[in-house]
DNA sequence: CCTATAACTAAACGATTGTTTAGTTATAAT
DNA sequence: ATTATAACTAAACAATCGTTTAGTTATAGG
């Protein structure tokens, strides 16, 4: 490293131009955001994202990464909680939060949206990631039910199916449905456990 | 119309091939569906493509209806049953089985399939489609749910808010979900109603 | 049979896709 | 200051996108 000759600096920040395209492939999907989109997004050129990302598939994998930091966040919350179901009901609450942000149209959870969007496609790497996660989310939920001493095994494995199922379709609802109609939603949701 | 030349005719019945050109969206959702997919799928070239329905746009909408009178069967059913909120859940499990057809990965609902990929476009055309759909569902669930006389209005709308998302989650999620977390999910939504 | 015309085939269209490459600029070690 | 090299700009790449068009084939009326 000391021998090696140093030549022109980096004139950007890769977490901080993936940060970028991890908006633009949240607000759109994969497919319907190109390169061009991202070079201007991005503010870097499409040499520079080649250089860095390698490709566009690339770009995408890192902003998942990406994404799932700013996801750390809010799973952590529920994981060191210990009030139980009542934590998952927040934790709905706060990525229904997360989702909706400070633009008109809510754009869900960019890892629900690239479960729906690569759920036909054969990418192995994709659909591998977005497994690990739901499963990571199922053990979260398991754990929490299992605080409340009266439940049985069966009927935690059942409201854990339930819960994972309601968070998959309440991110994916978020996007078309109202504030009011999505808390009612979790409200009710809550309401059967 | 006696007096017009004839000249060649069709090969192909238009009803059919936007039989086939449907799966495909179905399947692949708009974007991910090619020109030259449809041409396969359909099994007639691009001209006649064009000629018949003038755009992929409105090979597309036409997929719609003919997607629309597909589910017309099974929300008939719901219409014209008397057993209230029972009635609801046996469409809730008609229509997971109309998504899920013969093949191996579950094509869901092509209507919340659209939903999702054009929330954030401005087609306003599908836009419109789309809300004429969930507003006669709607309308549907409020009528099942008054056969409940012991409900009050409040409630009612609550309760149709919430099954409307519900089922637009399941559409959803149930192109990644098994059948056993999709039924647990059926089962504890109508729980409580 | 001849003619008009709709339906076909197949090639090409311009635009855009993701990706690469040739040439220039800036930096750090010699 | 010279030199090596990484980071930049900008143009071009082949492939594919949705769409159109020129030319051929088939049919029904005259």
């Amino acid at each position: 490293m000391v021998l090696e000759i140093m030549a022109r600096k980096k004139e950007y920040i890769e977490s901080e131009v993936i940060e970028k395209a991890m908006t633009l492939f949240w607000r759109n999907g994969y497919e319907n955001t190109s390169m061009q989109m991202l070079e201007k997004e991005m503010g870097i050129n499409k040499f520079s994202i080649y250089s860095s990302f390698g490709s566009k598939h690339g770009v995408f994998i890192e902003s998942l990464k990406s994404y799932k930091t700013k996801v750390k966040d809010v799973f952590d919350k529920l994981k060191n909680a210990s009030n139980g179901v009542e934590d998952i009901k927040q934790f709905f609450y706060d990525s229904v939060q997360l989702g909706r942000g400070d633009e008109k149209l809510a754009k869900g959870c960019l890892i629900t949206n690239t479960y729906n969007e690569f759920s036909q496609s054969p990418d192995e790497l994709i659909k591998e990631q977005m497994n690990a996660f739901m499963n990571d989310l199922k053990e979260v939920f398991i754990e929490k039910l299992r605080m409340d001493a009266s439940k049985d095994e069966e009927t935690i494995q059942k409201q854990a199916n339930f819960l994972l199922l309601a968070k998959h379709g309440l991110a994916a609802a978020s996007r078309v449905n109202s504030t009011k109609e999505i808390e009612d939603y979790i409200e009710m949701t809550f309401d059967r456990l």
